[in-house]
Order: structure tokens, then C-alpha cells, then sequence
DNA sequence: GCCAATATTTAGGTACTCCTAAATTTCGTT
DNA sequence: AACGAAATTTAGGAGTACCTAAATATTGGC
């Protein structure tokens, strides 16, 4: 037994294992519509094989539904679950952030072990700590504790046309060094952006940031989304 | 795979489960000399024979030192680790007690399970949030940073003779409902309390605490360590 | 000094989560 | 329509941490 966290009021626990799976099944299905097999052991870093024998254990228990094959969708079950672990995790964040002045860099990964042992009672306390924010530091909107949650589609960086103007919004926040490195580029969210240039064939971005000029590669903008302004 | 938490810096990362049983062995080890299989298995509330397996593992990885059928004596690295666990878990008791209002009978249990997730990162930034308190909710020593932590030798309430004086120094904390009812007695660390009488034959003592009359068990008066007082 | 009660260990199993290697299925392209 | 590449699944294992039942060692009482 390895499971985790406290029973609070409802339903059953689930190991961390498999919150994880159901977070990243999340997020794929989202932008994918559907989590293939594949996508998700690159996600979780782990062998595709690995995957097939969890997604059978996780359709058994009603919390997706997997068309041989065909790939992954969750059950309204199996969001509730993984949007309560999104919401630990992006509370914890910002309460790391936030109550704790821990560095922005870092409080993914303390996030990532903390979000499968903190209860829910702990979690509401937090929020309630540091105001009810709507998103965590890097912008990813907060679920509520009725697990609704505000999914805007964004464009990136990189859908930007020359010329125009935008305002970042959200990074992507499982890379430390990454997040570090956008920091001193001052991309932060709130940020205003106008796309100056874009070298053809996948080269660099040329962007105006606070009145500095910044390059950035495709792979780098792909992370920073934006709303469009104006 | 189940590890835990963060590298922070040294040595090599335990599972919750090695953690646990370290914790507990230390603490046996403390009060008996030498911890026992059977002890052991009680307080973790599992089969003693799932303790023989896990001992001659913790024992091959040095962290503790094996006589058959004679008990277990943490070795100075099973130590620091039971050490630096326990520490994990004062810290965090004190910091949801002290920063976030967590009423003092739940916060063992999560910290029961946070503790084997927060990084030494974190547990230091709690631990100065709250001006790094001596002692837990319930009045158990905090070990330091570098694992040195000051055992006093405590009577319990039982220990006092009629007439004697004493202050409350501290509670076990593993058991909700008795914190509830410790709390309710106004038998709380720091309380003075004298012993009026004690009947005979495993009977309940009389106590005066604030003024008031109190009549408690001898297996509730086991519990409450207190100091003598003049 | 022996014997029974108690403590401990060994033997054999289960569940979870991961792995590699070897099928198998699907799909885009020719 | 068929073929080969890519995706997926099955087969067979390993490590952790627990279990029950059975064997074995120790110890206190007589």
C-alpha cells in the first residue's frame, strides 16, 4: 500500500501513480481530443508498454474509456479526479509563491510530490491563505474546489503574425531552467509582447519586450501563450 | 517506484514505508533500548512478519543493525534519517498549527503524510516562517537542521505522587479524538497541574488543573509528560 | 532442566507499477 | 491493394511492501 492523502468527504483515494496518469490524460485530451498511448508514456516519462497495462486497470475502474488502438478519453469520473489533482497542484504553486517566497522556478517539482499527499482540507486553507487566485505563477488557471475550471484556448507565441501585439498569459512550468531562462527574458505573465520578425524556416522570433529587443526560438515560443491585443 | 520527495542535497532518497519504519524505531529504541519485531509491527500496525522482510533490507542498506531474535538498533545513518524525518514531521505540524490555523488534533495526520513529500527546502522555509519554533503542537522537541534534538526525560502524569506538583510538557499526538479530549481537560503543554489523588488498584487520578477538579485514567494520564514542579 | 507460551522467522502469495522484447494492428503511401 | 513504418499490445520479469500459515527459536515457570 502505497496510496496517499486524507478521505476528506467522497470517494475513494488513488495512488499518486494514478493521478498522474489521469492529469496528463488530461491535459492531451484537451489539446488532442483524445490521449494516445503513446503521448501519454512520453509525458509521464515511462515505456509505452507500461501504459497499456494502466489504462486497462483505469478502464476498469470507470475513470476513462479506451477504444483499442484508438486511445484514451476520460469518464466525467476520471476528470473530477484529475481536475481535483490540477487544482492541488496549481494551489500549492501559488501558495509556495505566494505565502512562502518560494522561487518561481522550483515550485513545480516541490508541487508535483505535495499535490498526491496534501488533503483537501489543506488545499482550501491554502487558497483561502492567499485570496482564492484564479491562476497559479505561471498563469494556469486555478480549478475551483467544485472542480470547474476556465479553460481559455490561447495562441502562442509563435502564432503571433509580425506586427502584431500580445500579452503573455501562460508558460509552460515543468522546466526550471526553461522558466528561469524566460524570466530574464522578462517574458513573464502580464508581460506585453509585439512580434517584430520571424525568420523563415524555423528560425528565431525577434520580439519586443518592455522596449527590448529579445530572440526566441520556435521551440521557446511554443510555451508562451498569449492573448492577442488589439 | 514510490520514492518521495526532492534531493535537496545529499545521500540517497528513502520510500515513505523505510521512512516510517525508521521513525518508529527510533522512537522504540528511545523508550526500550532496543526495538523488537513484534513492536515494531504494532506500531505500524502491520503483520510482524512483514517487519522480518523489511528489517534485513534496512539492515543491508546500513541503517540499522540486526541481532536475531534480540531487536534492532538504528545504526548513526538510520538515525539521521529517522532524525530528519521526524523533523519533516514537527515542522510541519507546528507550521499548519501556527501559519494556517489547522486545529491542533488533525494536523498529525497530515503530516503524517506530507512529510515524507516535503523537500528539505521546504520544510526550512516553514520551519523560519514561524520563527523556528523548539517544539511541536504538542510539545515534542523539533530536531535541528544537522539532526541534534534535546530528549528530555519526562514523567508522565501517572509517575507524580499526591501532593506533587508538575507542568505539562507535552502530549502524544497520534490520536485525534484523545487530543479532543486533552484539549477539553485543558491538559495542553504548558498547563500546571497537580495531583490530588490517586485511587487504587489501576484507578482514575484526581487532578487540579486550572483551578479545576478532573478525573482522568490511568492510560490517559500515561500520555500526558509532564516536569515536576518544585 | 524441560515445556509451554511467546516471539520471530521462513515459505509462499498478492497487488501495484514499472521494464524489455516480441507480437500484432493500423495507417499512409505507393 | 499491399507493404512497411509507426503505434500498440501481449508476454514475461523485477522490485517494493504487504499478507497468512507454518516452522523455529527463546524464555519464563515449574
Amino acid at each position: 500500500m502505497t496510496a496517499g492523502r486524507a478521505g476528506m468527504g467522497v470517494g475513494p483515494e488513488y495512488t499518486a501513480p494514478v493521478e498522474d496518469y489521469l492529469k496528463v490524460i488530461y491535459d492531451i485530451e484537451r489539446q488532442a481530443g483524445a490521449a494516445a498511448t503513446n503521448d501519454i508514456a512520453q509525458r509521464l516519462a515511462i515505456a509505452p508498454a507500461s501504459v497499456s497495462g494502466m489504462v486497462r486497470r483505469l478502464a476498469d475502474q470507470g475513470l476513462l474509456e479506451h477504444e483499442r488502438y484508438r486511445g484514451v478519453r476520460l469518464t466525467d469520473m476520471g476528470r473530477r479526479v484529475a481536475l481535483r489533482t490540477i487544482r492541488r497542484h496549481r494551489v500549492i504553486e501559488a501558495y509556495l509563491t505566494l505565502a512562502l517566497g518560494y522561487p518561481w522556478d522550483l515550485v513545480h517539482d516541490e508541487a508535483e510530490r505535495l499535490e498526491h499527499a496534501a488533503s483537501d482540507e489543506l488545499i482550501d486553507r491554502m487558497a483561502a491563505a492567499i485570496g482564492e487566485p484564479a491562476t497559479d505563477p505561471h498563469g494556469a488557471p486555478i480549478p475551483t474546489r467544485e472542480g470547474e475550471i476556465e479553460e481559455r484556448t490561447l495562441l502562442s507565441l509563435a502564432d503571433l503574425a509580425p506586427g502584431e501585439r500580445g500579452r503573455v498569459v501562460r508558460v509552460s512550468d515543468d522546466d526550471a531552467e526553461r522558466l528561469r531562462y524566460l524570466a530574464e527574458l522578462e517574458l513573464l505573465p502580464g508581460t506585453e509582447v509585439s512580434l517584430l520578425a520571424r525568420a523563415p524556416y524555423g528560425g528565431p522570433l525577434t520580439l519586443s519586450v518592455r522596449g527590448g529587443e529579445r530572440l526566441v526560438g520556435p521551440a521557446l515560443a511554443a510555451v508562451v501563450l498569449v492573448e492577442r491585443e488589439e
